[in-house]
DNA sequence: CTGTTAGCGCTTTCAG
DNA sequence: CTGAAAGCGCTAACAG
């Protein structure tokens, strides 16, 4: 049996009965498909019109073999609960879908394991190009892809190499907006709620805070480092905030900031009258928020859009492609959460 | 040359060099692999040596090609940047990675010729099945599937067919749980506002709300269908209100209800006292809004995990795997926005 | 338990 | 511009 169980079409339809059909070889079957311009346009046109008779679908496995990759690129991300990280996919995902690639959706939970682990399983995937924000500066499972030739781009982190590409917004930059922000309006004590400082966004988002409060000479930084950027965690954090009320807290994302934002509201903490609060990611959802935020923002979907096009650059004109390494600045946007 | 301008690995590590490290034929490699338990616990360890010494990694395509299929389901969704999908998407994600599947992701936007589009390029990928949450109901792109015997879960949607798994959420009920509230807070001039009913969830969600008014034998429906499920929809919708404000309004999501909200609070109407609210999801965000959320709470998260297991179990096990069709039921969460 | 071997469907020279 | 044929790396029969 040819395939165990297979359905009341005894053969599957393939470029050799596409090519049967069409009265040419495979061979001209498969360049109407990839080369149409070597192709005579009526022979062109015969083979599509036997394409669409017999409803032919390319077996990807089978060009992916020949090939040496398939039509597919690998998206890793550190958290997909994340809906800044979400909003990037999405940019991903329509430059993708324009250009007929899947998209391997992989989330690393900010673990090196699973980053690893998802690395070998895209290597496997005989992806054509990987777009990754690493969970810590270049890592081994990096090594992996390029041993195998596979392009990769960086998402929302610097590449520190010069052979490849990354799209990137300045954290340090967003850090010193922010808590400038913050002191402008007044405030002294000022506490910086983020995630591990492994990461490098929380850690660049931190050096900006010290940036800005060294070059103002003035003012004092309490840090309060959670495991996770999410609301939970934010609550958490706010918690221990309560026992000695900084003047204004700096949370390294949006989601973290709602959690804050909460707990103050809860006890009676008036914001931003008693304490200022900033955000970072300026995530569409916090505009509704019981007061609403002030945040960095950044230009998330357009970052996705730009590294999947630099991505196929790379894939599509490997002669010609030059490594770019792109910096955006990240803006403040002031909302009632810091305007008393 | 083997490969265009490959770097100083020249040959790359197959089958074949795995099984000369380890001293055995490729077949056994194969079966170290695949049928672990066919083969001498002492020459698959040799194997994995010489695997590991190697830093081999299957090639998926040559596998696919050969058995028919690979290692990756497909994962269609309505919209990627809303948060429910997305919060279904890591259920989905967190399996599969677990059984080492990759997942492609796909976005339809809700248009059934994107929808198709994608499912030919599953097609072509040679998934091993598919999630998926319908454009509208069982339609031609589901057939491109079933006619290539692969195996599909609906998700978010009940299969018409018992053919097939489906795992969804009884959105009649969640509509009549929200509007029931709504007239027993007092309410009786009540908006609807929805995306286009032709999406099985905004018009089941919609069926609710009048089954509700006609058990109450009182209320009225007025409706207003915007073309996205956006806040910025919501938005648009909450400007038509304000021309005739009704006591009570209930969106076929959060998004939808956060942009009404804002509009709302902006004219200075106040949330419940002068209109009651009601969302749809109870996405996590909405906690820290101006106006804590009344909502329609669903395990979203788990949604996602039980159809991911459910098709690896049609995978796995066609013999014995048995179709489910599960529909939780809703659950009806007060907050302020309807608790004056 | 292990080796041998055919061939999955496609792309790509190379001839014509 | 088109046809013929080799072979990508792996798995599954089958033989030993």
């Amino acid at each position: 049996m040819p395939r165990s169980e297979l359905g009341p079409r005894d053969r599957a339809v393939g470029i050799k009965q596409v090519a049967q059909l069409a009265g040419v070889s495979p061979g001209t079957v498969s360049n109407a498909l990839n080369k149409p311009e070597r192709v005579a346009p009526d022979t062109r046109a015969r083979v599509h019109q036997a394409i669409k008779e017999l409803g032919f679908v390319r077996n990807g496995s089978a060009s992916s073999l020949r090939v040496g990759h398939g039509r597919a690129i690998g998206l890793m991300m550190l958290d997909l609960g994340n809906p800044f990280f979400t909003e990037m996919a999405r940019g991903v995902e329509d430059v993708m879908s324009e250009r007929e690639y899947a998209v391997i959706l992989c989330g690393s939970a900010s673990q090196e394991q699973r980053e690893e682990r998802n690395m070998r399983m895209l290597a496997a995937q005989q992806v054509r190009g990987v777009l990754v924000t690493p969970v810590t500066d270049d890592r081994e499972s990096l090594a992996l892809l390029r041993e195998r030739n596979i392009p990769t781009v960086m998402l929302d982190h610097a590449a520190t190499r010069t052979d490849q590409c990354s799209v990137t917004v300045d954290d340090v930059t967003g850090g010193r907006l922010a808590v400038s922000h913050l002191l402008e309006r007044g405030a002294r004590n000022i506490a910086f709620v983020g995630g591990p400082l492994t990461t490098r966004q929380n850690a660049d988002r931190r050096t900006g805070a010290l940036n800005a409060l060294q070059s103002a000479g003035r003012g004092t930084l309490r840090e309060v480092i959670v495991g996770e950027m999410t609301s939970r965690a934010g609550h958490k954090a706010a918690e221990q905030l309560l026992a000695e009320l900084p003047d204004a807290i700096f949370c390294a994302n949006d989601l973290l900031a709602m959690g804050v934002l909460r707990v103050l509201l809860q006890q009676d903490i008036r914001v931003p009258d008693r304490v200022l609060l900033i955000g970072y990611d300026d995530v569409e959802y916090t505009l509704a928020s019981a007061v609403p935020l002030s945040s960095i923002r950044q230009p998330t979907y357009q970052l996705g859009r730009i590294a999947a096009e630099l991505l196929l650059d790379e894939c599509d004109h490997p002669e010609t492609h030059a490594h770019k390494q792109i910096m955006f600045q990240p803006e403040l946007v002031i909302r009632e959460s810091t305007s008393p």
